[in-house]
DNA sequence: GGCCGTTGCGTTACAGTATAACGTAACGTA
DNA sequence: TACGTTACGTTATACTGTAACGCAACGGCC
């Protein structure tokens, strides 16, 4: 088992929960290269690719970028909605709409293993505020 | 206007027409390079963010690829599904799963703008050889 | 305890993806 | 023709991600 691979998950998803954006993996790399100046950039993806099969991190793919998972119960297939005005990932679980497009999809003889659902927009807190 | 421009949009929508799987940016550049060995990736990207503009052309977020797009009408919001063992990608139209999405994040003040949604699994020809 | 296989981490180096920035060609206007 | 505008080609470089190798750490066996 991991120590050093233990400590760096737990180094790399205390930097995404300090942030409510989401980051990308250099952005990550260069917060913990203040500590640790020879981290290398497999080490955070390694890092990330734990948390994401454990469900703590996110990955969102339109952004090349990830954000700490804000439920409790860290469900793999929920919607992402990013807010392109401050940045700011909210997540939704739906299992209804997801178990939906599933049987939409079989209908067609596709199985579905994996979600992606990333929806681009304005936040409530945006929206109130003039358009920049 | 253009005449350079439309020409590479044309000849980059003609690479992504001849092959049924989605294509990355660099993929394109190594074929139309046979023709014109000069082109640059500028070149392949501004093509591509016109023809998608035009909705003639999807890009996988989740590949960093790009495919035509197969309906006759240009939706911008379809449902794509990406095949892991072939790679073909199918679109689905479905505007009650989209309404219903749109009106499950406005519920919490969102306003979507671009929807991502990119199913990963097994299409019905796959699924039914045998899984290698 | 000492030896050895397995696992996974650190590191180097590089592959793949995308764009900033600048010069210039092409077109419209006077 | 001279000039302004627009968008294209080109160079260079930034950003994102991973292959591959060596070594350290752990566990089983003698």
């Amino acid at each position: 088992m991991s120590t050093r691979g233990e400590r760096t998950q737990a180094q790399v998803l205390a930097v995404l929960r300090k942030h409510e954006c989401p980051l990308s993996a250099y952005q990550i790399l260069a917060e913990l290269s203040r500590d640790n100046p020879k981290m290398a950039p497999p080490t955070v993806y390694r890092a990330l690719a734990a948390l994401m099969k454990q469900g703590h991190v996110h990955r969102l793919e339109s952004l090349n970028a990830f954000v700490a998972c804000k439920c409790d119960v860290h469900q793999r297939a929920s919607i992402l909605s990013i807010c392109n005005n401050c940045g700011t990932v909210a997540e939704s679980v739906e299992p209804e709409l997801m178990s939906q497009l599933s049987s939409i999809l079989s209908k067609s003889g596709f199985e579905p293993t994996r979600h992606v659902i990333e929806v681009h927009g304005r936040c409530a807190a945006c929206g109130d505020e003039a358009s920049p």
